[in-house]
DNA sequence: TTGACGTATCGTTAGGTTACGATACAATGG
DNA sequence: CCATTGTATCGTAACCTAACGATACGTCAA
């Protein structure tokens, strides 16, 4: 932990406009349909380009081009296997952030 | 028990496509770097238009443009006192999504 | 080798998003 | 009233994104 002021009211948490930025630009990778689901996919195993396109209903160039977006953010890793390619989760926030997404849309009745 | 098959028994999260867009259109609204830092200011306090437009650095009409894009998302509410208008978090999951985000990108390194 | 399969990349295009300036609206004070 | 302050909206232009078709690459089998 560093050290962060613990005063209740109004204090303004003081925010490096980087991390804001870096922030931004992971979320808006993961600000997309097919891409979350793939996200979710993905955090309950290891799957290929070709079976991440058939459950999310799009074809595999586009489903690839997903794929390559979120490698670029660090979120996944893949590894080739003959002539499939598995993919497979890099970052380990992924699984918080996707608990808060399904704690707010895909529970709550 | 789960079924013995072969080689995966990877089960499947379902997911329904609606909920999906609506958590990429929310998300969508929140991945961008103004809008992330007014969220996480409004978590700590009350503040108006001006107040928040100065802090991020932006003119007051953007700032007016990026907070009425999160009150049609449901993450804030707002209240005109005098001239001022106050904006403050109506949505409470965004507490939890901001502590995932500090957690992974605001927080001490 | 050839062909088939799985994946990745490229070029283009339609559609969406952002910021800006100008302007309009709302509330207060003189 | 009028002027000022604070906020909201509109039109426009620059930019970015997503999807598509075509094509290239990588692997395996016959």
């Amino acid at each position: 932990m560093t050290t962060k002021k613990k005063s209740h009211s109004k204090t303004k948490p003081l925010g490096d406009p980087a991390a804001f930025a870096e922030a931004a630009e992971c979320l808006k990778t993961l600000a997309h349909p097919v891409r979350l689901r793939m996200v979710q996919l993905l955090l309950h195993g290891r799957y290929t380009v070709g079976e991440l396109a058939e459950d999310c209903g799009v074809p595999n160039n586009v489903a690839s081009e997903h794929l390559r977006l979120m490698q670029r953010c660090g979120f996944f890793t893949s590894e080739r296997e003959g002539r499939r390619v598995y993919y497979q989760v890099a970052e380990l926030h992924l699984q918080n952030i996707m608990d808060c997404i399904e704690g707010r849309f895909l529970s709550d009745v």
